[in-house]
DNA sequence: CTTACGGCCTGGGTGC
DNA sequence: TGCACCCAGGCCGTAA
């Protein structure tokens, strides 16, 4: 499912109810998407969960260990594009393909469910905290104009391309680099290096301004996302490319049209965002 | 170093 | 109804 947006609407959901919370048990099932299910299952029970925070696409628990004299450590999650994190009352009957089941000292219960398995879960030492999270890019929301243009100064992959990579950007996905791409009247096949400082100044503006209306509305529930309540976002009715193939541009009404760039759909309006020179295979 | 591409996994939609 | 095929918001490993 999810991109900047959604993971921040299910880790304010989090923030709300984890904070605090002890784990008292945990039941795994298909485990080929943990790194270590051993080491979970040694190390989460009996831990406590003091904060959710979000960092690109991950959902950071930092957990208090069972042990004193134990050091804090990190719990990631990553709902890849399928996966969900919702509390539930531990009788509520499971969705099927939920793979793990923490028990909560409140009586209630915390459950991953991913239909394909492409998230992720690991424990992260504090200490190795830098060399994992640290090789991620910039926070697009964060970014300075300065930074944001720095970091796409002389790449020659296709903007769109630039965009989805975590090392640039961390937490943009294929629905809002559409959006921010079309927002900012920016064909997806355009090469980073070639955007003019006008180009790249639209650009963080549209970026800005699409994940925060996203946020606002809950995210995207295109298809599988839900927040921590297990409720859909809204802002898929606000999509103006994503998806949006054949029906009219909302600024010019002429069609939009689906391509393939970096192995990806991409959603744009063929008026609105002109393609560069050279046509495919790139400028 | 950077960029391009196939693969992982399951399910939903479409067209014959 | 059945079946083949395409598509899907993620990232990782390999090759060029």
């Amino acid at each position: 499912m999810p991109e900047l947006p959604e993971v921040e609407t299910v880790v304010q959901g989090l923030r709300r109810v984890l904070p605090g919370r002890r784990v008292v048990a945990l039941r795994l099932g298909k485990t080929d998407f943990i790194e270590n299910p051993a080491e979970l299952e040694a190390r989460l029970p009996g831990s406590r969960i003091s904060t959710v925070r979000r960092h690109g696409k991950f959902i950071v628990l930092q957990m208090e260990p069972a042990a004193r004299a134990a050091d804090s450590f990190l719990f990631l999650v990553h709902l890849g594009m399928t996966g969900r994190l919702v509390t539930a009352a531990p009788d509520a009957p499971a969705p099927p393909h939920t793979h793990a089941f923490f028990s909560l000292d409140n009586g209630r219960e915390l459950r991953y469910t991913d239909i394909r398995r492409f998230g992720s879960m690991r424990i992260l030492e504090e200490k190795n905290r830098e060399a994992t999270l640290g090789k991620l890019g910039l926070d697009p929301i964060e970014a300075t104009e300065v930074q944001f243009r720095s970091a796409l100064r002389g790449r020659r992959a296709r903007i769109k391309a630039a965009l989805l990579d975590q090392r640039v950007f961390r937490g943009l996905g294929n629905i809002y680099t559409d959006e921010s791409l079309w927002r900012a009247r920016i064909h997806p096949m355009r090469r980073a290096a070639n955007l003019s400082d006008a180009d790249l100044r639209r650009l963080r503006r549209a970026v800005r301004h699409v994940l925060a209306a996203a946020i606002r509305l809950g995210g995207s529930s295109v298809s599988d996302y839900v927040n921590a309540e297990g409720n859909p976002g809204e802002f898929q009715l606000r999509h103006r490319a994503y998806q949006r193939k054949g029906k009219p541009c909302h600024r010019c009404g002429t069609a939009i049209e689906r391509i393939l760039v970096a192995g990806r759909s991409s959603y744009f309006c063929p008026r609105c965002q002109r393609a560069p020179r050279g046509d495919r295979s790139g400028q």
